[in-house]
Formats: structure tokens, sequence, C-alpha cells
DNA sequence: GGGAAACTTAAGGGAAACTTAAGGGAAAAA
DNA sequence: TTTTTCCCTTAAGTTTCCCTTAAGTTTCCC
């Protein structure tokens, strides 16, 4: 579940980051509006949380420029201000919820949480495929209706190869859904937690294309 | 993948190189804007790599040089942080997008593949010829609806053999499809592995012409 | 028929992936 | 806080795979 996070204010930004990753998100952090747009065209994000006074340009016109980009990802908008105007126009251009700081991150957990459930789809929000089934929600995961353990970031990986399955995810990629922007660790690192996976669930759910990436097929 | 890198930093230039030739580019390096114009008339590059600060002559130049001369293949340049208007000219002249220095490798590799994708038209990029469907992202092949097993080195070639079906290519082309403009092996390394392809796939797809190199016709 | 180009087969070496174990650090418990 | 538990990463050793080379055979063309 990888997230972007746009907000100026570093005590603020760095708090959220810690308590968002603790719940199984991976946050990339941009302290700059202008820095939007470029992240949208490369990255694949599951929503954004959006603060709307930014130190570059006003965070309502961010919002703006990425749904008329034609991105439809969920956004939540921060704002401080008690202007009941500005909340408006930011669900107007195209917000899915707001927050008023000070906030309770209990508070923004759960509105990313229904707003992930909400545009997976179904209710619930659980991927499947070839026997697996992952609750997105809990970070629970059944193979064949029984449950099994798995790690953070065991459940990362395979959360990210699932969502993408039938594709090839190179070991980078694979690196990018677990650490974001932050420094990778080594291949090798990559290569232990697939071991592992493969150890705790079934050895041939993973495939590997020597020199090219891993994947799980679809079903 | 080929792709054209022109870059007069040595240092940055190398770690590029490698970094790019891991996630299975093909790059050729030039320190030298000049050499841009030759090398495009007589290579194929799926992308090019502009660092706009050149020490012969401007970035810029280059850039229009190579639209003027009808080139739409995308380039992506490289510029310091502070010359706003440099990148601003740049995508005016034609730039397709731009990344400030210094930069992640992995911003560049995923603009690279979203520029890539995005030229290939939509997000699976598959070529079709003869009966047989490559999927460029996954390195996976069918023909005839069944898939087959390639290695890298075998997937290269025949991407390479389909994506100009109907010409001829001589075994240097292939070799450069394979490893640039690095020293290649030898041309029995293509033979062997024209062989292995044969085998699998069907004997009579990759037609030889003696003495001057192999084809795949067109349907 | 002779020579060059292409085809075929097998083997060696090196790189990629797999495996296992252990240390260190962060979260959780006391 | 201190202690304990857990797990992520690194390191090192093993296995697997495949690219290249080499050497021999066949095909083509002069």
């Amino acid at each position: 579940m990888r997230i972007l996070l746009v907000e100026d204010d570093i005590l603020l930004g760095e708090s959220m980051m810690v308590s968002l990753g603790r719940h199984g998100f991976t946050v990339d952090w941009l302290q700059l509006g202008n820095q939007v747009e470029a992240s949208l065209k490369t990255e694949d994000f599951m929503a954004i949380i959006l603060d709307l006074t930014l130190p570059d340009i006003d965070g309502l016109k961010v919002l703006k420029k990425i749904r008329q980009a034609g991105h439809k990802i969920p956004i939540i908008i921060l704002t401080a201000r008690d202007d009941i105007e500005d909340r408006v126009k930011g669900l107007d251009d195209g917000a899915d919820d707001y927050l008023l700081k000070p906030f309770a991150l209990q508070e923004l957990l759960a509105r990313l949480r229904v707003m992930i459930r909400r545009i997976s789809g179904n209710t619930e929000s659980e991927i499947e495929c070839k026997g697996l089934r992952l609750s997105l929600q809990n970070n629970e995961v059944h193979y064949q209706d029984k449950p099994i353990k798995l790690t953070k970031a065991e459940f990362k990986l395979l959360a990210t190869l699932v969502a993408k399955s039938g594709r090839v995810l190179s070991k980078d990629q694979l690196q990018q859904a677990l650490h974001g922007w932050d420094e990778a660790a080594s291949d090798n690192a990559i290569e232990v937690h697939i071991h592992n996976l493969r150890k705790k669930i079934d050895s041939k759910l993973i495939k590997n294309i020597r020199g090219v990436g891993y994947i799980i097929e679809k079903d």
C-alpha cells in the first residue's frame, strides 16, 4: 500500500511517516506541491494525503491539476483553516475527504481504510489469486482457506505480486514496494523474503524469471 | 531496449550504464553532443537520455537538431537544479520529460518505463508476427497461443527480429541488440542463439540469407 | 570439388538465484 | 526505563542456469 504524502511541516510529516508506516503503509513524502505531478507520472500510489497550505503553490491548485490530468486516485486534503469555503471547494475540485488540523492519526487511518476499500470495489478490501486471499485491512493471508502468518515485509511483497499478478516485477520494483524512495536494501534481501514466502505458502507460487524478476501468474 | 545516453560526466555516466544495464537496457554512451546525429542515422534507439551541459555544444541545440531531423524518439533531458528556463525551453523544443540533477536512478528508470510504455501505445506492449506474440515487459512469448520459455538473450534477439520483421538484420546488428557497443561475442554466439530459437519455436520461422543476415518475414 | 558460411552439439565457467545462519536493531512487553 | 522478542538485513556457501567458446558437420556457391 503505497501512499503519497504532501506536507511541508517537518514535524507533522515525520510523525505521519512513522505511524502510517507502522500500519503497513509505504509512504513517500513530498514537501512541495510542484513535485506531485511528476511523481504521479511515474509511480503507483493507492492514495494521496494533501496538505492545502504548501510553501510553493496552493494545495487546491495541485488538486485541480491532478484531476485535470485524469488521475482517479483517492485524495484526502488536510486543512488548518476553519475556512468552510476551502473545504467545500476542495471536495468540489475532486477531493474524496478532508481532515481538519489538528487531527487524530487514528482518524486519518480510518478514513484511509474507508477510501481504499471504496475504490477497490468490494466492501471487503481483499485481493484473490491462485487460492490466495489477502485482506488488506488487517494484513491477513489465507491460502486454500488456511490462515498464514506473514511478517510485514513478506505481506507487502506478496500483496504487490498479487495486485499485479500476471506481470513480472523486477527486484527494484519490489524494493520500491517495500521502501518507497528510501534507499533500498540489497537485492539479496528480496531473495530471502521470496524464499520465506515460498516456504510458508507454496514453493511453486512465485516464479522467477532469470535476469528479469518475479511473477505470480494470473488464474 | 537500446538506449542512447549522452553525458560527459564520467562517474555519472558509468553508474548509469551499470544500473540501466542491470535493468535490461542496452546502453550506448556518448560524451559529446556532436556525435549524436551520426549515431541516430545508423542506429535504432528506444529513447535518448540527454544531459544539457555538454563540453562541445549546448544540449538544447542537440535536442533541436534531433527534432529538426524528424526523429520522434522519446528524449529525457538532464538539467542542473537552478536552470528552470532550460527545462521549460527543453520541453518546448521537444523533450518528453526532464530530470533534475542530482536524481535517483530509481526515478530515471521509472520515467524510462513510462515513456517507453507511452510510445508503444498501450500499457501492454506486445508485438505480434507470424503466430508469435511477445510481451516486452514480461519477457513472455506465445507461439500459436502456446507459451514458450526463452532465455534473456534469446528473447532480445527474437524481439528485435519481430520488431523489424520483413527486414534482414546482419549478425552485427543482432550483436548490437544484445550488447550495444560493448565488445560483442563471436558471431558463433548468435548462430547458437538462432539455433536454439528455431528448436524451441519453429525451425522455419527465422530465415538465413547467406552472407547477409537473418530475417523473420512479415505476415 | 573446394572453401566459406551456416548449422549443430557439447562442455566450461561465471553469474543469478537459492539457502542457511547469525547479528543488530526496532517494536513490544515488563 | 530495561528486557525480551521478533524480523530485517547481511554474509557466505551452494545450486542452477545459460552464454560463450570450441570443434565438427553440413550446406551453399563459385
